[in-house]
Parts: C-alpha cells; sequence; structure tokens
DNA sequence: CCGGTGATGCCCT
DNA sequence: GGGCATCACCGGT
C-alpha cells in the first residue's frame, strides 16, 4: 500500500511522481462530477532546467514554490492549459505533471469539454487531460487540492513492477533524465513523438 | 501508420 | 523577440 496523499505530496517531485500513479483525480463541475485514475507523470524541480521553477520564482511560477498539496496550472503554445501537482516543502520549486489519466467517471462530460467522441483521445496527454477536465483558464493555479474544485485521492496501489520509468517529453533541456512515469501497457498513456 | 508542420499567445530575456 | 512541460491535421506510404 503506498502512502496517504497528504504524504505523498509532503515528498520530493522525483519521489511523488511514481506514487502518484493509479491516484484519483475528481473534478467537480457545473456539468457534473469527473472522475480520472492518473496514469501518466513527470517530475519537475528547481535544479533542472527544463523546470520552469529553475530560473527562480516569478508571478507564474510561485505556486511551484508553496509546500505540496498545491495545483501549478500553466499556459502553453498559445492554446493549451497544464496542469501540476505541487509537491515538496515551501520554499523549494517542484512538482509533478499530470500527463495522462484514464476516464472513470463523466467520459460524457470529458467527451463534450474536448469536442471529439473517441474515448481514446479524451485524456492522453497533459493538454488533452486538461481540457476534458474543463480546465481552460489558470484561475486553479496555486488552489489546494480537496479545498477547491479538485480532488485528489490515493486511489489504487501499482505494481512496482507495472511502473516504467522513461526521458520526459517535448523538452530540451535535460532531456536523458528518466524522470517520467507511466503505468506499463496502459492504453491512456499518451503516445510519445 | 508515420513524420512534418501550422496554430497561437504568454512569459521572460 | 525567441521559445515553449502541445495538439490536430495533412499527405505519403
Amino acid at each position: 500500500m503506498k502512502p496517504e496523499v497528504a504524504d505523498i505530496v509532503r515528498l520530493p517531485a522525483l519521489r511523488a511522481a511514481p506514487l502518484l500513479l493509479g491516484c484519483y483525480l475528481t473534478r467537480v463541475t457545473p456539468a457534473g462530477t469527473i472522475k480520472v485514475k492518473v496514469v501518466e507523470t513527470e517530475a519537475y524541480h528547481q535544479d533542472d532546467p527544463a523546470s520552469h521553477s529553475f530560473r527562480g520564482q516569478t508571478a507564474r511560477t510561485a505556486p511551484m514554490f508553496q509546500a505540496g498539496g498545491r495545483l501549478y496550472v500553466y499556459f502553453t503554445y498559445g492554446m493549451h492549459y497544464c496542469f501540476n501537482i505541487v509537491t515538496g516543502p515551501k520554499g523549494v520549486g517542484e512538482g509533478v505533471l499530470i500527463r495522462a489519466a484514464e476516464p472513470v467517471y463523466g467520459v460524457e462530460i470529458m467527451k463534450t469539454n474536448r469536442g471529439i467522441r473517441d474515448i481514446n483521445n479524451l485524456t492522453n496527454g497533459p493538454g488533452k487531460l486538461a481540457q476534458a477536465m474543463g480546465i481552460k483558464d489558470t484561475g486553479l493555479s496555486g488552489k489546494i487540492l480537496n479545498k477547491s474544485s479538485i480532488l485528489l485521492e490515493r486511489g489504487e496501489t501499482v505494481n512496482k513492477d507495472d511502473i516504467v520509468a522513461s526521458p520526459r517529453v517535448g523538452i530540451r533541456q535535460a532531456a536523458d533524465q528518466p524522470w517520467r512515469f507511466y503505468i506499463k501497457d496502459n492504453r491512456f498513456v499518451s503516445k510519445v513523438r
């Protein structure tokens, strides 16, 4: 059995990232409740040149420097939102990008949010997942999990043999570090190019 | 199936 | 002004 969520988010991102696999994320929206199981994560830390927190705290990245248990939401490529679960102690800029998840409840709402019908393409990437969960601005950035419209639960314990570590996706700096984690053979893991 | 590419706006230099 | 923790579409195979 893995640790409770409250203990996972206190850990450094690199340790928290594999433990967040199998956790449930729930979002309550006006249209209904959405629930997903995390299947792919990436760790980011202030000592890592690929991390938004690498060049110190700014207005945008301030949530990453808070104590674990908050959200960090950012906007990228002019059209996509992605979100992290902030981990570690206050004063250290780190967090875990949630890259993909498996739909559990609210599939119809997610399909509407994404504007598509194909369940295999709903939540298998960080921008797609944010869109499916109805995140269309950075308003949730800095909010405390379980005290906002997003809840994090411990969920399932994933067998160690079913966790794969690999290089992170879509970065230039430190691209060789195996700080991406995913559940082996899960069909909702993102496609790597 | 596969690789190439355009979209589009904010952040930080 | 450069670059980006991405995605969808297009054409060739």
